[in-house]
DNA sequence: ATATGTGAATCAATTCACAGCT
DNA sequence: AGCTGTGAATTGATTCACATAT
């Protein structure tokens, strides 16, 4: 397709394999590998040749016929589809067990993102500090999404309260929401929803697992589903 | 269809609602709702009409028409499906924040789980007690998996140890397992892997959240389709 | 009158297969 | 000789629209 710089219009299923495209080509890059065909490259992720290569056009990439990809060139390219160039700032509302594995998880700088507020509404955790970051009262959120200048959410409280937060968390400013509470939520086009229900993803697996030995396909799965547009 | 009691083959992104069908109509029934029409359903989950209703049809289902659907007998059914009435032990291998989220978890018993074993390696963590279920060293893990009959078990380590732990699993004669570490695991094709990979999450919405204000669609969004089958 | 269940149409992504480049 | 990039074929899910049932 070859967009000049930006891409028009990336299917969302190729923009949730990205994620995994940058974490095999960082494992590359660190073994000193100089370039990688997509047929292999398509086997540590776990996705067919020919799809990946078609994701990779997507980005308006380029391969070298008869080589293959350039690692170096390709990690650039991917990491700037996903802005991982730019830090993003991530509000974390709900510093439960939830909130705070995340506040804690240690990977994240290295994707681009950075754990920058912590919101609880609770009087003996506002105040704590959680892996460097002070844990402040959600009254403040409108205010602590602008001051860190917050682009995206995570929604980790309880289902009861997580629409209401959501709404608020829109009328901030926000422009994406993960949403980790089990219920299904609703807001304006303009704010992409996410959510991830780790129950909902067991019941699924339990669905499989537990009834007969269907022709259980699936090796890999990508991440980013739930994220990724329809 | 009307498949007589056990269905033939629901299409996964079927499989990966019925757990936010399941959510919803365990609320209708609280609210003392007798009867439901696709549409309410559909609008009260995300989902359109004519899918919820070619859902339900999978699963064999049966609504009344000029009425629609009995939400009784229609939750028994999604129930059914979801294999909740067999409750599922879970093994979590792995108890950092994330394992330890999990254990806590609330709202698992309702959705037919329960957390029947936790391991970890770490000496000052393996005896103690996470939400009223011990630790036990990683090293009994074949036969905690057989003491427990656990056929779901879930991976909350660090990536560099996940795949090894996987193939135990799979060997103790695990048969679905939900990867939470960011790496893409490899199995066999008889075990059923799901993966979700936070930080890649929001590196997706990170990828809309950032770019330019795409046709941003979609409002909601269902789970499991990290573990669904594709 | 109203809402289901489903053929048929539509839409989208995956995969094949090969022409074209290095 | 080898591997990319992509038209064309395939596969599969979603959605429309309506005949069918209550």
């Amino acid at each position: 397709m070859r967009r000049s710089g930006l891409r028009a219009k990336v299917p969302a299923p190729t923009v949730a394999r990205l994620p995994v495209y940058h974490r095999a080509l960082v494992d590359y890059e660190r073994r000193g590998l100089q370039t990688i065909a997509s047929a292999e490259l398509a086997a540590a992720t776990g996705v067919n040749a020919a799809t990946l290569r078609r994701d990779l056009s997507h980005l308006g990439s380029w391969g070298t016929r008869g080589t293959g990809y350039e690692v170096r060139h390709l990690l650039t390219q991917v990491d700037r589809a996903l802005g991982i160039d730019k830090e993003s700032p991530i509000v974390v509302v709900g510093v439960g067990n939830l909130g705070r594995a995340l506040a804690r998880s240690g990977n994240f700088s290295a994707r681009g993102l950075r754990v920058a507020a912590l919101l609880d509404v609770d009087p003996e955790i506002v105040g704590t500090e959680v892996a460097g970051v002070p844990v402040e009262h959600v009254d403040a959120l409108e205010r602590v999404v602008r001051r860190e200048g917050a682009v995206i959410a995570v929604l980790a409280t309880p289902a009861e309260v997580a629409q209401s937060l959501a709404d608020r968390l829109a009328g901030a400013g926000v422009r994406a929401i993960l949403n980790l509470a089990p219920v299904v939520l609703h807001a304006a086009p303009s704010v992409r929803l996410g959510t991830v229900d780790l129950a909902a993803e067991l019941q699924v697996l339990a669905f499989y697992g537990t009834r007969d030995r269907h022709r259980a396909r699936r090796a890999v799965v990508s991440p980013g589903d739930a994220a990724a547009g329809r």
